[in-house]
DNA sequence: GTTTTTGCACTGACCAGTCAGTTCAAAAAT
DNA sequence: ATTTTTGAACTGACTGGTCAGTGCAAAAAC
């Protein structure tokens, strides 16, 4: 209700006032940190995090209710409004804390092939294996972002437009340089190309995940690999 | 049947015990032929079918309500209840009626370049093409059936696996023909070649029509082409 | 002694599904 | 030709249940 209100409001009269619902914490908190060296919040979070992953990427968001997470996270539905002022933010920050994890991790792709002398397919093929990496630990993650990411109308709609952004800047980019550096043809849509690069990935490896989860993840890499270097037409 | 309702009647029942709830007709009844050559009912089904197709893209099954739907195809409630079970059998049948079409619009493109004496490069081309007309006509539809593809514990589950199976099962085929004909190397992972097809014109066509709605579909299938011949590396 | 979590009762909005009743055009009866 | 009957199609107020979010005192963790 005047939560708002009180956690705007510094300190002082801490006799009955304060519910101080802290919706954001700082991230220079003196907050103790645990043997982990986290702090207890941070792993609370972190519990529910996995937990709203899973059971959305199962029913969606809105089939998904705040007592079947609290539940499945081991916490009371109380501890999911303190460290977060709605279901809907939990979901955002979700979103975000996930796309970060994958762009850093294609960035990471693009850099070290990079410094390694390859080219720019190497980059796009070390990027397609990061993906499948990623997929691979995250399916659950993968499959919820892909259920939101076309939607129009919800909350959560330009938070999931910057992130996207983000990660698919990472293709561009490397096109952009394959172009510019002349292995690229410089007739290429880059932007339609990155994106059918990333879809093409997406659903493959969905279709792994759901189809055949017993395939290896080289396997699947290579099939993807001899795809992306144009060498399925021409038998042999 | 609670006796609540019973109950509140005032008097003068009717003699006949059954409220007589028809959820399914036979086709032989005397239902009045409209003008139009359709009967009344296939004629509402289809205005609710487009009122849901756009709803629940926009906002996902569960967070789409009844009655909404209901206001957008300008009927009562107990319309939607007098020609679909449920609102999960709504959903479904609508699923089919959509993934139908592009079954057979896929199919078409590829028997007709077969007619033309096309290779299976060109086959697959122009099923391409049919996949980006498909998506440009029935941009809500492809938006709705991938943020449900990939979901578990849903109802509507395996009749959306069926229907994927025929679909994908299309592609595959060709991709089948091709390497029996030596036209495609028989290395390829024909299962997952055909997703990560399908997903690269899924995902382009999505981002498309969300980023890029004014280019015209001939501009995305020339980009889409030249990925799927393998033009891209290679300055010139 | 401060922060975080718990447990649980409570509220109010919202929503899927129901059902008694209405409409109306075609069929049957007169 | 006119009236009556029929029944498929449709209506919308209503019900029973569900769920996000609240409030708070006491316990646990730090």
């Amino acid at each position: 209700m005047t939560s708002a209100a009180a956690a705007a409001r510094p300190g002082g009269d801490s006799v009955s006032a304060g519910p101080t619902v802290p919706v954001r914490i700082g991230t220079m908190e003196r907050s103790s940190a645990t043997p982990g060296g986290r702090t207890r919040r941070e792993a609370t979070r972190q519990k529910l995090y996995e937990a709203a992953v899973t059971l959305i990427a199962e029913q969606g968001f809105s089939a998904t209710t705040v007592d079947e997470i609290a539940e499945r996270a081991g916490v009371a539905k109380g501890t999911v409004y303190y460290n977060f002022a709605s279901k809907s933010v939990l979901f955002e920050e979700l979103l975000r804390h996930g796309v970060g994890l994958l762009t850093a991790s294609l960035r990471e792709a693009a850099e070290e092939t990079a410094l390694r002398g390859g080219n720019k397919v190497d980059a796009l093929d070390a990027m397609v294996r990061a993906g499948l990496v990623f997929i691979d630990r995250y399916p659950a993650f993968t499959q919820l972002y892909v259920a939101e990411l076309w939607r129009t109308n919800r909350a959560w709609q330009s938070t999931l437009m910057v992130v996207r952004q983000e990660a698919v800047a990472v293709v561009e980019g490397v096109l952009r340089e394959g172009v510019e550096g002349g292995e690229f043809s410089d007739e290429i849509d880059i932007q339609l190309t990155a994106a059918a690069l990333v879809g093409m990935v997406l659903v493959a490896a969905l279709d792994w995940k759901s189809f055949q989860p017993e395939r290896s993840l080289d396997d699947v890499h290579a099939a993807l690999s001899r795809l992306l270097q144009g060498r399925v037409s021409g038998a042999r």
